[in-house]
DNA sequence: GACCTTCTCACCTACGTGTTAAGC
DNA sequence: TCGCTTAACACGTAGGTGAGAAGG
């Protein structure tokens, strides 16, 4: 359940640095499926929440922790007769942009706090959209990690970057497969007024 | 409408230093009607909000910016045919608590783009309410604004404290110049409810 | 036609208002 | 009784959902 730190450098204060993502039974739930996250115009959150808790931080030195994320295969992917397969079309170019977390730059003991919670990171399939991520829309991406120390005289350090696999999702614009559809109902506070509807087929015995 | 910084120590890199508040004349239409704030138990946002426009701030540098409440005077005051007059009770203890704006520790460049808002500070007469501000009802109250320089083994330094006069108030637990009521719903988008009742004279008229 | 994208919509979450009546 | 405080309430702001129709 936890990564060690993978770009240590020898310094003794980060020795012990450990990155462990939260909500690993709900991402598990979304990966077995293969996850989608829409991306829109203005943007859309995503769901899960990408979060983790983060320890081995010296306390009083200042990061900024930050998220990208990397295209994982050189592919567009196709949803046919219910499962993704790759498609042969080339990928069009990946404009690499990174989310800063609002909270950043903060003391260690801050990160190490709570949780790291991304919830407002919103993806969109538009460029030039300041503060959003711009993804390819049916390409496959993995949500990375990064903290960053960062010094007085602008000498920032990248000390880890951390990735998890079950965080893997496919970019679309709308749901393909409607089993990734019911489990965000089921999940996401946000639509729970088609939770209901699904929840409740009496409804259809009325009259 | 500036105040220049009332603290300098000789640093050359904070000498022009100034800080100016937001909003005046909203704050001016509150105050010559003595303005209230009213204080709850889960808290009660300020409005207007406490704004101010920093310049003159090392980019580079780190700082804190917090508010806190100064009680002006040391007895209570009481509402009494339309005015505000001194009540002859002694005052309660004022436990004085800061509010840190969430965005601290920031580089003075982050203070400097916008204006600092403290839109999201809270006032309550409860004690021991993580994140907001106690207050004493029906006493008199002035926002200060300070600025501290953050260094990296807690060698925090208060650089300047500002207070604005116009921006004074008496903490209430209700309403009681209704001509301030008048102006609160007038001006705070989320009081649009009560604004609507009052601009249409013509409900009356139906049926 | 098939596939993908865009837009509007009803329906939620979440919470900031003063009002009002009840409590002390 | 009077003054002050509390809690429930209706009605806003602000914005996050997938559905479904329309567009390309």
């Amino acid at each position: 359940n936890e990564l060690s730190a993978g770009k240590e450098k020898g310094d003794p204060t980060e020795r012990r640095l450990r990155v462990s993502l939260e909500d690993q039974e709900l991402w598990s739930k979304f990966d077995v499926l293969t996850n989608e996250m829409i991306v829109t115009k203005n943007g859309r959150r995503m769901f899960p929440v990408f979060r983790a808790s983060i320890s081995g931080l010296d306390p009083e030195a200042m990061y900024s922790i930050l998220v990208d994320f990397v295209q994982v295969d050189s592919h567009r992917w196709k949803y046919v007769n219910g499962e993704w397969v790759p498609g042969g079309k080339p990928e069009p170019p990946a404009p690499n942009s990174v989310y800063i977390h609002p909270e950043s730059p903060n003391f260690g003991a801050h990160w190490m706090k709570d949780a790291v919670s991304f919830s407002k990171v919103k993806l969109t399939n538009k460029t030039n959209c300041a503060g959003m991520i711009m993804l390819n829309s049916l390409h496959k991406y993995e949500p990375r990690l990064h903290i960053v120390k960062v010094g007085s005289k602008e000498e920032h350090k990248t000390i880890t970057t951390h990735s998890f696999p079950q965080t893997r999702f496919i970019a679309v614009t709308a749901y393909q497969n409607e089993e990734v559809t019911s489990l965000k109902i089921k999940y996401n506070p946000f639509a729970k007024a088609f939770l209901d509807a699904k929840e409740r087929p009496d409804m259809r015995d009325r009259d």
